[in-house]
Order: structure tokens, then C-alpha cells, then sequence
DNA sequence: TTGTACGCGTTATCAC
DNA sequence: GTGATAACGCGTACAA
């Protein structure tokens, strides 16, 4: 339903308060020079009309819009939703809204959302491009014109950003593994030329040469997408001539695959297969056995990138772009155990 | 990185075509009546001057934000960042951007969006509020002016509204556990005042009814929270000197709670305890057993949602307000089977 | 302390 | 077809 009558404008409320525009406006916008009785009057004015002021209007004159836009590839990912959550509960109580656009990885998709941030005179960006590597979406961020804090992304731009630590978390993650006797270690993640991915690839290495286990490019598979079926491609894994008897895999779905697929050939986890899950999906905590997961402190993230955001948009930031990392952290449960058949053999305890 | 050089402006353009503003306008909103050589050459302007057009004074001018608002609870429940994803893209078709507002369930919170979604001339709103019956919530979406689809609430406003059909599905799923020769059937919902729990337990009690079952109050429990912890309400039900053979429950934490606790006391699902799921979380389908299910279609869902309110804000809408509903597709899976003690009896054939 | 007037970047209504 | 010009609602110097 419309509202039948036309919406207040400054102009009413002065009129109805028998003051002028500009004492009204000093009201809005708690200016220290007005006087008791002014304030009253435009204030009960306000009330009574109902009064909300412009923002298109105060956008144009102030030159913000007090709004961020916010660009993530996809917030059906729960890791973004939380981060989206937070983000938005700490920038309203600075007085901003949030702009949520879904780049769905699509390069025209995200050129077009950015040149949105910057005709819509957003006043700061948090983005976490799915083209990272591309010299158009580069090229587009760097002559944003706004502040930006980037989000888990390698990209060579001057601006804020936050990283997620995999490269530590991984590695992390391998250590225990091989702490546990595993010495054939795979990895499942996306074959996307993206942070995430590559990172947790480097902690992949650097924790099995830490280890003093050689690295088998064999057991590391890439997945179409970060969502795609992973079945079949762990089935053949751990039916191959040296199958690997621990997996690192992608949270949510392909670790909900990978699940099944050591279920589907007869494997006990962790008796035959320990698992480890990159990301904390809400069932890990819950499943049988429970999984042992690494898990982005979100909390740590959205803190320190709504921090430096804030502190870049009201200029208080220096000049020199910063960088925050978000921990990851490990967590174990029961889906990591000792590799198979070296629980019978007694721990060696010298030499 | 700030841009050292001022945004280009309509006039600048102008200027720089050799042209008038209103010329310039023209070509930016297609009008019809412009020759291809003047057009031409604000088209080379715009691009040299890299110019894109003030949202603000568009909006201003034209009264329009070319931006929809979108209040949910919680994108992190992934039905509702699903249909976010589809909102967005389908409305971005259209032209529109997006603002997504959490409200946590918090009232204050939902008025002052409610309140935003006003002043910053927002060209219509999608709410799913979980005050659905405060009067004060119900006096400000009554009045806020602008084109709204109320989503899965029962609100006597006059919106047009998407339902999901819990009724209807829960009903099903009932029947199919009574079809297994289930008696005795659990519910567990949240405890809060809003539809889809009302709507459940109406579908739950219709079912029971419809397959010839009493309904046992104590067989329900509402949860303080629709994420909260559920492992010892569901201990105690299952412990308790009737207990349920099935189980009715919210999907993901509430889900993975009471899977754990069915295992917690060395009871097999599907065999002791059968297990169905309102909302279908990933790991529903590879689940072991796989978890059967109640979807609402999402897709169904956002399409009717985005429908209504672009034909409400570009005025080809009936004055009367709308309604669809979203089917609840069940799926059975694994995790429902006959109840305990029948599969030995023989099937009674007649009488 | 308060009021006035101008301009922010557009769109729309006129004449031409 | 094109070019002036008046709004749109507000912030802010500046004058009072």
C-alpha cells in the first residue's frame, strides 16, 4: 500500500515548527548551535509529520551515501554469511547500511557491480573478487575510488585487506596428520585460480616437507568447483596403487561426498581413512564420528576488516595500505586417528 | 586509493561533447528523439571522461533508488541466503540493487530498518520479520509507502506475500511415518511466536488426525532457539516411558543434535528411531544413513517473491494484494523406516 | 543563535 | 531534435 500523501520534506517541517530550513537541518544533524526551544519545536514537528530525512538528497549534498557495498562471490557460503552478518551488525552501529552483491564468480557480473559502487557513491567496499588474477577486475579496483578492504584475496592493489591464514592452518593440519603416522596425505580442493585454494595448497607442502614426507602431486585433486561432486574423484583416490590413508578436504558438500565415498568402499574413519575438513561446516561438530575441522576465526576477521574500513573511510587510516590475518584454527575430533596398522606396532622411542 | 581528479559530471560531459545537459540526459535514458551523431558523440565524452551518473541525483530527481530492501532475520540460515542469491540476481536483471539487513530477531533493530528502507526511498522491500505480531512492527510495515512482499509470515498487512507450504508438507511427512506404522511421533520446532513453527505444528496435528494417530503434547518440544542446543531434550523425549519411534525435527544444528543423541544411546536410525528434516541441509543427502527430508522450494519461492514485487513497483499489479505459495517437496531418504517391532508382523490384508 | 541563498547532479518541461 | 531552465530535498557558507 502507497502512502496516500506525499512524504514531508524539510520544508514542511520548518513551516510547521514556524522556524527556517536551515534551523531544521542544524537539528538533523545535531549541529551545537541551537537553542532549547528551537529544538523542541522541530523536533515535535518531526514527530508530527513523520518526518524522515532524505537520504537521496543528503547523498548528493554531503557527497556520501552512508553505505557500503559489499561483493562475495557467493553468500550461500556459510564462512561469508557469518562474515556478512557481523560485518553488517558492526557497520550499522556506525551508521551505515550494506549493499550485498553475489559476484557468482562472474567477471561481467563483477565489473558491473563495482562500477555500481562507484555511481552509487558508496562510501567504502568489502569485496572478495572471484577474478583476482583478471587485469580488467584489477584494473577496475584500483581506480575504485573508495575505500576498499579486500577480503582473503592475492591482489596486487593499494588497499586494506584482510587474510585468512590457510598456509599456517593447513600446514597445521598436515602435522598432525603425519604426527599420527600417516605418511600418504591427499588434499581435495577447487581448481580455481584463487588465495584460498592456493594458499591452502602451499600449507599442503610446507607441511609435509616440515614433516619430512615427499609430496605426491597424485594425491592432490582438484575439483571443478568448490561445491562440485567429489564421489567419484575420492573413490579412485583411495583405490589407487599407494592410496593415501588421510584426506584434507573442502568443507560442506565435498567433505559430505568424501564422507560417503570411504563410507561406499567399506572404510571406517578414522580407522582406515582419517579426514580433516578445510572450513567448519555446522555438522562437523555433530557428525559420527565428529570431524576434525579447520575453521577461519570469523569473529577476528570481520572485526579487524570493519575496523580498518572504518578507519579508512573516516580518514583516520594512514596513508600505506594495511593487511590483517584471521587465524585459522585447527580443531580435533574424532575423524583423525593413527594410520592404519601402526597401532600395532609399538611407538618407536629411540633412534 | 582515493581518486586524485573529481567524478565527471553531466555538465562536464556536455561540455566536453560541444552539446546541452539535456542532450546528454537523453542519451543516458534512451530517449527516442536523439540523432545518431549527437548521441555518438556523448557516447565518446562519456567514455573519455570516464563518466557514470549519480545515483543520488537520479534518485532525488526521479524519486527512485533503483534499490530494493531485503530484511531477513539471518542469512546464515541457508534457505534464506539461497533465496537472497536468487533475489539478487533476478532483481539485478531488472536493474535493481540490493540491501540486505539482518535483523536478528531484534525489534528495535527491525524498525529502525523498516525506518531505513523509508527515508532511503528504497523502490520496495522484501521482509521476512520475526515480530510478525508486534503491533508496533505491524504499524510501521503497514505505513512504510512503498511496495512490499512479505515473506513466509502471516501479517495482517496489506502486502502481497509468499507462503511456504509447511502445512502441506508436514502433513506428508506424517503420513509417511504413519504409513511406517509410526504411533508415537516427535515434533521439535523453536519456540518463537512466528508462522512457520504455527504452521508446522498445524501440519503436524492435521497429520496425526488425517492417519488416525492422537496427538501427544508431550511428544513436542520447542526450543529456545532454532539453532539451539537440542541433545538432551532429544535424550530425555527418547528416554521418556512413551517415547516417539519418529522424529519430526528442524534441519541442520537441531538435526545434527538429535542424530546425536539417537547414537548417544546406542539406537540405530532408521531401525529405532526414524528421522525426518524440516529444511534440507547439505549434508541431508550423504548423510549416513541419508536423511529424509522437507524442502521448501527455494527457487519456486524467489521467482513468485521477485514477480509480484516488480510488476507492484512498475504499477502493473492488481491493487489487491497477492499470495503464492511454495511448495515443501518431501523427500524420503534413508533415514525413515518402519517402526520398530512391525516388520515382523505380517501386513493385515483384510478386514 | 537564526535565516537566506546557492549549489550538489539529474530529469523534465518548455520553447525554439 | 535540441537547448535553456526549473525543480528534487538538503547542507552550508554567509549575512543578519
Amino acid at each position: 500500500m502507497r502512502s496516500n500523501a506525499k512524504r514531508a520534506s524539510i520544508k514542511d517541517v520548518a513551516a510547521s515548527a514556524g522556524v527556517s530550513l536551515g534551523s531544521v537541518s542544524r537539528v538533523i544533524n545535531m549541529a551545537p548551535n541551537v537553542s532549547p526551544v528551537v529544538r523542541e519545536r522541530v523536533e515535535r514537528a518531526m514527530r508530527e509529520l513523520d518526518y524522515t530525512p532524505d537520504q537521496a538528497a543528503q547523498a548528493l549534498r554531503s557527497r556520501s551515501s552512508r553505505t557500503v557495498g559489499c561483493m562475495f562471490t557467493d553468500v550461500a557460503n556459510p564462512l561469508y554469511a557469518r562474515l556478512y552478518q557481523t560485518f553488517e551488525t558492526k557497520l550499522r552501529k556506525a551508521g551505515y547500511m550494506v549493499l550485498l552483491a553475489n559476484s557468482l564468480n562472474d567477471l561481467q557480473r563483477e565489473l558491473e557491480i563495482l562500477s555500481m559502487f562507484q555511481s552509487r557513491r558508496m562510501d567504502g567496499a568489502i569485496i572478495a573478487p572471484g577474478h583476482e588474477r583478471d587485469p580488467l577486475l584489477l584494473q577496475a579496483v584500483e581506480k575504485l575510488g573508495l575505500p576498499v578492504v579486500v577480503l582473503d584475496r592475492d591482489m596486487d592493489v593499494p588497499h586494506d585487506r584482510v587474510l585468512f591464514d590457510h598456509p599456517r592452518g593447513v600446514k597445521e593440519a598436515v602435522l598432525h596428520l603425519a604426527h599420527l603416522q600417516h605418511r600418504d596425505v591427499g588434499l581435495l580442493i577447487a581448481d580455481m585460480p584463487n588465495r584460498p585454494m592456493r594458499r591452502r595448497l602451499e600449507g599442503f607442502k610446507s607441511g609435509l616437507k616440515a614433516a619430512g614426507l615427499t609430496f605426491r602431486p597424485e594425491l592432490v585433486v582438484r575439483l571443478a568447483a568448490s561445491t562440485g561432486p567429489a564421489f567419484d574423484e575420492v573413490t579412485r583416490l583411495l583405490l589407487s596403487a599407494q592410496p593415501p590413508t588421510a584426506l584434507v578436504t573442502l568443507g560442506t558438500s565435498v567433505l559430505a561426498d568424501a564422507l560417503n565415498a570411504v563410507a561406499a568402499l567399506g572404510l571406517k574413519t578414522p580407522d582406515d581413512v582419517s579426514i580433516v575438513s578445510l572450513g567448519d561446516p555446522d555438522f562437523a561438530r555433530h557428525h559420527r564420528p565428529s570431524i576434525t575441522s579447520l575453521a577461519i576465526d570469523h569473529e577476528v576477521a570481520a572485526e579487524a576488516g570493519v575496523t580498518m574500513l572504518l578507519e579508512r573511510m573516516r580518514g583516520t587510516a594512514p596513508a600505506q595500505p594495511r593487511e590483517a590475518i584471521a587465524p585459522a584454527h585447527f580443531v580435533a575430533r574424532e575423524s583423525t586417528g593413527l594410520a592404519p596398522g601402526t597401532h600395532r606396532r609399538t611407538p618407536k622411542k629411540q633412534s
